[in-house]
DNA sequence: ATTTTGTGAAACCAAAAGGTTTCATATATA
DNA sequence: TATATATGAAACCTTTTGGTTTCACAAAAT
């Protein structure tokens, strides 16, 4: 099974999981405890997560408590900033042909439109 | 069906697709030339791409170009960024915890381990 | 010592994902 | 016009996902 930051972070539930987990780790029960899900399903999604490296366990006693290891997400942003420069560029261009179009309009005065 | 950019990227073919066209539309069958898998195949990640407005597809006689919107991976990076001050302090943490750790280690000499 | 509590694992299920082959159709081209 | 090309759609199949219920077991609490 492909087991990669972008697929785990592909569905909704992980991410929320996620977000709970950003501030302080909660143990597994705690977790599950804010999901309408089942507990069974909530630790798998824990299990996931855990196996992309984006959550580590810690055991303390009879629980175990989850804790988020944000800093992996860089492999996203990495992915996806390869692209900003270049979609950036892009509303640039967009941007000096607005006001290209702009200028225009100035120069011809406003007109109705229809 | 769920249809956003989460799980639009979460394939890996179709993160292939996007960067095949990041620098200039394609049309459906020279996207599909570059990989091992069915017209067809590639036809339907073209689709999911679409359907979340990470490509859109301009009609030219009986061609149809894809072209990327890549400033749609925004909704990615956002969402990362929500948590990089985050994981960046922590990170950050970490570091003043090294250095104190060096520190110590000067004042007391190097020590062999073991 | 018994009972609760926190967790993992197994068996099972329906739906979605990702793929294939085949067929239909509109547009170019010889 | 007849043929080749680009694409969309349908039917079908297997594997993966996301979920459930049930059982097992170790650690805490009574």
């Amino acid at each position: 099974m492909r087991r990669d930051v972008f697929q785990a972070i592909a569905d909704p539930t992980r991410r929320e999981i996620l977000h709970m987990i950003a501030h302080q780790p909660l143990n597994v029960n705690s977790v599950a405890g804010n999901f309408d899900v089942s507990r069974t399903a909530v630790y798998k999604h824990l299990k996931i997560l855990t196996e992309c490296g984006l959550v580590v366990v810690k055991q303390q006693g009879r629980e175990r408590y989850c804790e988020a290891k944000l800093s992996k997400l860089n492999e996203v942003s990495d992915w996806v900033n390869q692209y900003r420069e270049f979609w950036e560029k892009k509303l640039d261009a967009l941007e000096a042909y607005l006001e290209e179009l702009q200028s225009k309009k100035k120069k011809n005065g406003r007109k109705k439109r229809k």
